[in-house]
RNA sequence: GGGCGAGUGGCGGAACGGUAUACGCGAUAGUCUCAAAAACUAUUGGCUGCAAGGCCUUGAGAGUUCGAAUCUCUCCUUGCCCACCA
């Protein structure tokens, strides 16, 4: 027997199940499907420690599953539309698309490497044609349906690139590329109205579905529904158009306490007032970036120098206008409650303004009303590598949606992507200036792209049907293989992805196209792996861990057994390598254990196995197949350890024996697993299509049972009884009888004595 | 400020309200070796005791219970997400 060699038989492994085509998914109508989906990853170009932790434990998963039976559908695909590809063409001189297919082309080879049972054959790449087609497909339903509209969001606006800029593109308050100071500035763009589903998206009480309660109530709290009332306040002046002030208040049985009113600076009140200091406030609100507005948070504000009559107590109250109230959320106009309000208190302290009483016990006149924290969900972006907003905006016409059998409008190559003010699409001509669909008229194309969210929204409906061409996916492949059964990925997607595809979802149930309202079924959600200095992962921060090290120095088995073992997968923690060598050695003790399995020729058969062998055995099949349902794969890997730790004290081990810890292992390290497998069975097929192994409740429990005996509680002693008998409470109080030590504890009488069978015996004196 | 979670040996972490510290790492001693590595064996929460044993221990404090790491309350520390949401 050769020494366990990874590097050896690894690849070797991988190409055989290539070639074999052991994990093409198949139609099967004898067994259950099982969609198994992992997020599907950006192609950054280089698989990172993430990526491991990210889907080796759902392959071990979905390994298990499909060795219980399951037909299990685990495709993957790539994100790759989106900034990172245009920032890296922009740094370096590459085309977006080349950098991005590049990247697609090393990612994949490097997965082979991972071992996963991932059926490339559904796969989806999102900045495919192919795919963003029916992005656009589905863009001009929803305008159809009104739920794509032309809307203002305000954004972070660069006033000398005259753009739109992303977060991460402004670094002190000042836009990356020119160093202007960025404002924040309403700005049309394409919206998709969630907010229309923003009720349907509540998750009730009791679901059927198991998600995370931390999803679910962090998506609840996200829409944020809060009931309330709208109030008009009469503005006193009449020359304004806008002649009343109309407020939103969870809380109107305070009007009587009404101090004075707050709008926005962005309130369209602001507009006829003409006075500079207010003039002047607005454009100062305008300019503090989010980041600022996070960190700043004293009170500024300014008199509008007018005044509105409260309703209830018939008083005349100041406006004021103030960035502590959000244009984007209620009316965009508060009535100011000081004396019950703790923000409207410290407001007023600092202008001094007059503090009146409230009873709570106002009853307004005025609109019963919903209000929900969700946004509106913008779409735009003014950048190159993104899907096409399927419009054209001509003179006459306005907005045409382009005609669905003109889809995909495709993205053109030669384009420059550089930043210039304008979208770079803009800057293409000859693809920018089209005949109008309705009228003919010369019009323009619409010059920006969808957010990549959109295109992530649905992905996981194309892997059923990647190649269809009548519709964004096959209704009758959608029966067959969704709802998702089980769906991996990461916590920062509660508040975005996840929702979106629920919306999209539902979106596509209002189509008529699929009907359920739920993607998935399950959602389980990982930690993350930090740096070894406990600081998330970051190029800049010089803490990243290269997996491919360790898969050279040990092999993947090894990377992805330790992956699994070294923490549970919900965890948060610093990655840290000093165990990976125990994970190891345990598989080298794997590979040996061969040489001690009794020979399947000698008279030794499985049938004459100890009680004691029998119930290790099963009660590690157990174990695993338990944990790997449940996700608790760390605990799963120790169970096979304590099971080997058992099988290497023993002198022989069975043939039965090994084989079932070869196949309890097989999920987790696809590769030794298979060779040994082959190399004790020399003309099987691949382990990974033997079925998981079974356990026998009757043998998960010894013979004897070991129960505690305690006197108030205390721990005295123990005593092994026939487990038989355990449900037998006065044979075990009289074979206690015969422990000096209790004896002593318990001479002065009992008071009460409360047994849990096969567990615990507790005297109370 | 709001929401959700977490606090257990030297470290990563196990424990349906029922033997806390499984499993792994590390450490100590031993076997093997000229030596080292590897491998194997034993020990490994703290205090106390020659020993049998006893006492203490799951961030702190209270409570419920025959019995609490686990349930309840208060506080402390910490992680993530959201954040002037009227």
């Amino acid at each position: 027997m050769n020494k366990y060699f990874a590097k050896e038989i690894e690849p070797k492994w991988q190409e055989y199940w290539e070639k074999n085509g052991i994990y093409k998914f198949k139609k099967d109508q004898k067994k259950k499907k099982y969609y198994n989906l992992v997020e599907l990853p950006y192609p950054s170009g280089d698989l990172h420690l993430g990526h491991w932790f990210a889907f080796t434990p759902p392959d071990a998963h979905a390994r298990y599953k499909r060795m219980s039976g399951f037909n299990v559908f685990y495709p993957n695909g790539f994100d790759s539309f989106g900034l990172p590809a245009e920032n890296a063409a922009i740094k370096r001189g590459i085309h977006p698309k080349d950098w991005t297919y590049k990247n697609i082309e090393t990612m994949k080879k490097q997965f082979e490497t991972m071992g996963t049972m991932i059926d490339w054959g559904s796969e989806v790449i999102t900045s495919d044609p192919e795919y963003y087609r029916w992005n656009q497909w589905i863009f001009i339903k929803m305008y159809e349906k009104g739920l794509a509209y032309r809307g203002k969001a305000l954004s972070n606006w660069c006033p000398v690139d005259q753009t739109v800029l992303a977060n991460e593109h402004i670094e002190q308050g000042k836009c990356w590329r020119c160093g202007a100071e960025v404002i924040q500035k309403e700005v049309e763009q394409w919206c998709l109205k969630i907010t229309e589903y923003a009720d349907r998206l509540i998750w009730p009480e009791n679901t059927s579905l198991d998600w995370p309660k931390e999803v679910k109530e962090g998506q609840n709290n996200w829409i944020g529904k809060k009931e309330g009332m709208l109030i008009k306040f009469r503005i006193q002046n009449s020359e304004f158009r806008i002649r009343e002030l109309e407020v939103f208040t969870t809380r109107p049985e305070t009007t009587d306490g009404v101090s004075f009113l707050v709008i926005a600076p962005e309130h369209p009140l602001n507009k006829e007032i003409k006075e500079k200091r207010v003039q002047t406030y607005i454009e100062e609100a305008s300019k503090k970036t989010e980041m600022e507005r996070k960190e700043d948070r004293t009170k500024s504000g300014v008199f509008s120098g007018f005044e509105a009559k409260n309703p209830v107590t018939g008083k005349n109250i100041p406006i004021w206008i103030s960035d502590y109230v959000l244009a984007g959320y209620g009316s965009g106009a508060i009535m100011a409650v000081p004396f019950a309000d703790e923000r409207d208190r410290e407001f007023a302290e600092k202008f001094n303004l007059s503090i009146l009483k409230t009873d709570f016990k106002a009853k307004p006149e005025g609109k019963k009303t919903v209000n929900y924290h969700l946004r509106d969900w913008s779409v735009s972006r003014q950048r190159y590598w993104g899907t096409p907003v399927p419009m054209i905006h001509c003179e006459k016409c306005a907005v045409v949606p382009v005609p669905l059998e003109d889809l995909p409008v495709e993205l053109p190559y030669k384009v420059d992507f550089t930043p210039k003010g304008k979208p770079p699409l803009a800057s293409d001509e000859a693809w920018l200036n089209v005949k109008c669909p309705k009228c003919e008229a010369p019009a323009k194309r619409d010059a920006e792209t969808l957010d990549t969210f959109f295109d992530s929204a649905w992905y996981y409906y194309r892997y059923c049907s990647p190649n269809y061409e009548k519709g964004p996916f096959d209704e009758l492949k959608i029966k067959e293989l969704m709802p998702i059964d089980i769906y991996f990925g990461g916590s920062e997607h509660t508040l975005g992805h996840t929702l979106y595809a629920r919306f999209f979802t539902k979106f596509f149930k209002d189509l008529g196209l699929v009907n359920f309202d739920e993607f998935a079924q399950k959602r389980a959600q990982h930690g993350v792996i930090l740096g070894p200095d406990g600081v998330r992962m970051s190029k800049s921060r010089d803490n990243v861990v290269n997996p491919d090290d360790f898969v050279k120095e040990y092999g993947a088995d090894t990377v992805r057994l330790y992956i699994c073992f070294m923490m549970p997968y919900t965890a948060t923690a610093p990655w840290s390598d000093s165990a990976i060598s125990g994970v190891y050695k345990f598989l080298k003790r794997v590979w040996d254990l061969q040489n001690k399995i009794k020979d399947h020729k000698s008279n030794l058969k499985s049938e004459n196995m100890s009680s004691e062998e029998f119930y290790q055995m099963h009660s590690a099949i157990k174990k695993v197949g338990d944990d790997l349902d449940t996700l608790n794969f760390n605990t799963a890997v120790s169970a096979l350890m304590i099971w080997l730790n058992f099988l290497s004290s023993k002198k022989d081990v069975y043939r039965l024996e090994y084989e079932t810890l070869l196949k309890l292992l097989a999920p987790f390290a696809p590769h030794i697993t298979e060779e040994v497998w082959h190399s004790i069975n020399p003309s099987a097929n691949s382990i990974h299509l033997e079925n998981f192994p079974l356990y026998q409740a009757k043998f998960t429990v010894r013979e004897t049972v070991q129960i505690i005996i305690q006197v108030n509680g205390k721990i005295r002693d123990t005593i092994e009884i026939d487990s038989s008998k355990i449900k037998d409470q006065s044979f075990v109080e009289n074979e206690t009888k015969n422990s000096e030590k209790i004896k002593k504890y318990i001479q002065n009488g009992v008071k009460n004595t409360i047994y849990v069978p096969g567990k615990i015996l507790n005297f109370v004196v």
